[in-house]
DNA sequence: AAGTGGTCTAGACCACCCA
DNA sequence: GGGTGGTCTAGACCACTTC
């Protein structure tokens, strides 16, 4: 295995035994068929000069990420590419990115207003408790996508409501504030579009649209963000893979 | 740790010492109260007199469903619950039960027909192929929550239009034919209600709903059904936890 | 019966957090 | 600097599939 373990001055990616076995077997298994079998995990040890547990936890990643397939006593597979895209938290500018669109961003309104129930409630603060409150228009190669509304606790973000708010969000909290989601609970509804909803996207009154709930917690669990996106309907949708449980 | 790893006479599941002291751990941390201290590693590993590989085996597994987190140099935390439920393959009998409702059905139709061209190229066989279509109205607590259009391809479930069909299809599958899906692609998006439709499950016509489209897969991800569910937007959403990419 | 993935061990060193 | 989780090793046995 090429040992390029080092470090430059910036904390640029550290690459373990295993991931960098991960990416080589992924970029492997993405030019072969589906149910090719792959070299057993002892000969992948060998080949790559490492213990069968690494391999095994480069495995487990792609086995996870739904590249490959495992059969006790048979061997390991290459699965088969229906989607094979499990459900990862991207922020709207990665979304669109990698369904090959354009982001774009119309701010609406920005300012500092009272958490209210709900919102507190997620985000663990008092009600009368202060956030930012953000509303974008968002578009995909120039034509509406969906309605953003952004809460955050002002204690967390001073002097946000002053910032260029047209790019990604997510880059300008882990840039200025140090913040970065690294989960989030969601919730997906369909809804029927009111009328303000549907003439900013640009569709007929009454219409459907999805509508999903965020809460963005960084890694200690604690919320960093709790937002509601509006998506037409007729533009959008969620693609994922489940499994079965394990339990 | 309790050396219960014996089989009785029937493939009863069978515990692997990871998987017993996950479960130990589980109960433990329901107990806490978010971000305490679990115990270090190496603690646990002695207590329960396995090693520290089995150990992080467990954790691994609590920290995928979101019941703890860990923090390189640190230690390891109970997560605090907010939802903490991530997404996994259900049935509509097991997500009913799951939030406390009564699971039922009415059959509408069964029988078999041509598949066509989108469900043939998702279940893998040719568009003139016959599948089993059911479409079935279910209900939670006696009231509709969602249209459900199943095909399956005939070949592999003979005599199936002809069993009762108002019971869990999924045990159906896996006790008559062996069938067990451990995987599907889904894509959820929002719909108007046609009129047929809103009629069916209760609500105003031109109300919107959320259409979830299933293909289900077996262990060698070979399609099993294509089936297109669609919810009533008043009574049903969907609530999971996404997290970062970890490449 | 041979070979596969699944599990488990005992030990080691490293990167990171925190007092 | 001491303790934590993150990684890695070399070896072993088991459960299962396949021939």
């Amino acid at each position: 295995m090429a040992s390029t373990r080092k470090r430059g001055g910036k904390p640029v990616a550290p690459q373990a035994k295993h991931e960098e076995l991960r990416r080589a077997l992924l970029a492997e298994v993405t030019d072969m068929q589906p149910h090719t079998p792959l070299p057993t995990e002892r000969d992948i040890a060998a080949r790559h000069a490492v213990s069968r547990n690494t391999v095994r936890q480069a495995l487990n990643a792609l086995e996870a990420a739904g590249s490959v397939y495992r059969v006790q006593g048979a061997g390991t597979f290459v699965a088969s590419r229906v989607i094979s895209k499990s459900l990862s938290l991207t922020s709207f500018t990665e979304d669109m990115r990698a369904r090959d669109l354009r982001p774009e961003s119309r701010l609406l309104t920005a300012g500092v207003v009272r958490a209210g129930t709900r919102v507190a409630e997620d985000l663990g603060i008092e009600p009368d408790a202060e956030v930012v409150r953000i509303t974008r228009l968002r578009l995909a190669d120039g034509s509406p996508m969906c309605l953003e509304n952004v809460h955050l606790p002002a204690a967390r973000v001073p002097g946000l409501a002053e910032e260029d708010l047209t790019g990604s969000l997510y880059d300008l909290l882990a840039e200025r504030y140090r913040l970065e989601a690294h989960a989030a609970e969601q919730i997906v509804r369909a809804v029927d579009l009111d009328d303000t909803e549907s003439a900013l996207l640009g569709v007929p009154p009454g219409t459907s649209g999805l509508r999903v709930y965020r809460v963005g917690l960084d890694r200690r669990d604690s919320p960093i963000e709790a937002t509601t996106t509006t998506y037409r309907a007729d533009r959008y949708d969620i693609r994922f893979t489940v499994r079965r449980n394990q339990s």
